[in-house]
DNA sequence: CCATATACCTGACTTTAGTCAGGTATTGGT
DNA sequence: ACCAATACCTGACTAAAGTCAGGTATATGG
């Protein structure tokens, strides 16, 4: 890799990863520690679940509690029990908490006003979409994919807004009691793997493949949420999958697409498929393509 | 201020300034606290005074000198007086510790390629760019001007820069004895006041105003480095010397200026200056400025 | 040569952050 | 009704970060 392209990540990640970050923790920062004002920012005017608040902050469970309980014993925060389930734990913001909150975002505006401030509108402008633009391409970076069990809840959130947006795009909409099943046991190893990909923690994209008997392996719900379309990650999602199947030992993969999914169709080509004769009798396909692979 | 570029740019502070910079903590970081692995960095290979390390980082100066003692038991940095002057003391990196230097530097190029990696060629280059364009736009908010003594090393570095420039552009150099003599008392108030731009306490600009008795207030020596040019500094300068003046009691400014510097008369006349019948006889002078100010 | 300023150091703290090994209450399956 | 799993909490720590009030050695100007 252009070495010119490292350096001048670096150079970024020091004067404004580091020196901006630092200033805008200051800006947080005001009378209490910084984790408490974090969280209690995390937790916001609608309130949020204990567990929620642990992952977005990446704190231990029982730092966490601790930091509660003295926004509690500030009066600035009330814990109770989930509606549904009592073992889950809600943390509201009370009305000083709420003030509190109120601040905190103002300090936040100020900060943000700050750096905009000794601009011209034009500059103004072109450094918020110079920023949008590191933002998007970043993200790429902060994906993660993984194995996942497809049972698993953020799974499931995938698969469901890969049928909705299918449906949407299908000539006549999309049923999945009518397209060939896909049951979890086949996506569990050894039969198959579910891939979820993740960002921060949520889910922004899924792929799967079956490892038939006897038969190149079956790539299926590749998907990828809006958020985080035009970055390559459907892409890398194909690679993991079909690196998956070579591993075990299959030397091709496949799999059927409809018409309408036209830039699924151009990834595929572009990635190396090649258009096969129908492989199965789907009802929504109309392309079937093929790609050999090795480990 | 326009709310949708305040809410980009808290977007932006926190998923890349935050986030990002948290994790090249992390890769910083290993073994070592931070803190420590910081100052290593900072010392560098060419060593580093004292007094330069605790304004970089921000350190409290006991706190530092603890954090050297911890380095140099460990047998990676060594502390030992500066040539010239025996109080100051210079910090440089022992053998063992010029390889954690290497070390270090190699962990932050691999957090740099990772960022890079999951990105096509042609990502890449956006992402460096942009990178490029939000470091460069910040450094705007990054630049602090305030008085400062004229004898000030730092001060004098500028007006020696100044004066290597405009020796470069004029016609036939610049000889500082030829032209109107302006002396260090002039510019330490009440008679005058200095300006001086720093970028994290490194000198980029400077200007000056003397306030004369009976006559408008004079500005003098307005310099930007070429490394911050482009961002509305000069500007600034000028708004701050007027600001000076005004506030002073004086109701106009006045300059005067060579043919050759085209960018400081666009300056002047955009920002409200209007040209005038020579008021001295500095013989490098071309135009002559005046404006009207008001506190 | 002396007073004063500069540059750094030391000791004695406090605060914040973070970890880990047990707890308790609630839920869901059998 | 009971057992395992889940979701959170408590107590008992350690480490890191940061602060502050004095120190000591070296320079500088009269």
């Amino acid at each position: 890799m252009d070495e010119g392209l490292i350096a001048a990540v670096r150079r970024f990640n020091r004067t404004v990863t580091q020196r901006v970050g630092a200033l805008d923790d200051e800006y947080m920062n005001r009378g209490r520690p910084l984790a408490q004002s974090r969280l209690l920012w995390e937790i916001g005017p609608d309130g949020a679940e204990v567990a929620a608040l642990r992952t977005r902050l990446g704190l231990d469970s029982g730092y966490l509690s601790r930091l509660l309980r003295t926004l509690e014993g500030d009066g600035l925060v009330s814990v109770g029990p989930a509606v549904g389930d009592g073992r889950v734990r809600v943390a509201a913001l009370t009305d000083a908490g709420r003030a509190e909150w109120v601040e905190l975002d103002e300090r936040s505006d100020e900060f943000a006003r700050s750096l905009l401030e000794p601009l011209t509108e034009r500059r103004r402008e072109r450094l918020v979409a110079a920023m949008a633009e590191v933002e998007r391409l970043l993200v790429a970076s902060m994906v993660v994919i993984e194995p996942c069990p497809p049972g698993d809840p953020r799974a499931r959130a995938c698969v469901r807004a890969y049928a909705r947006e299918v449906a949407g795009r299908f000539d006549d909409g999309f049923d999945p009691a009518l397209s060939r099943p896909v049951r979890d046991e086949e996506l569990v190893p050894p039969a198959g793997v579910f891939l979820l990909a993740t960002l921060n923690g949520e889910p922004v994209g899924c792929g799967a493949v079956k490892l038939h008997r006897d038969a190149p392996a079956e790539i299926k719900r590749v998907w990828v949420s809006d958020a985080v379309r035009g970055l390559g990650l459907g892409r890398r999602m194909l690679d993991e999958l079909e690196r998956h199947a070579a591993e075990r030992g299959w030397t091709a993969v496949r799999l059927d697409t409809n018409r309408h999914l036209i830039e699924a169709i151009a990834l595929y080509r572009s990635a190396g498929y090649r258009e096969v004769e129908a492989f199965n009798d789907e009802p929504y396909a109309h392309h079937w393509f093929c790609k050999p692979v090795a480990p």
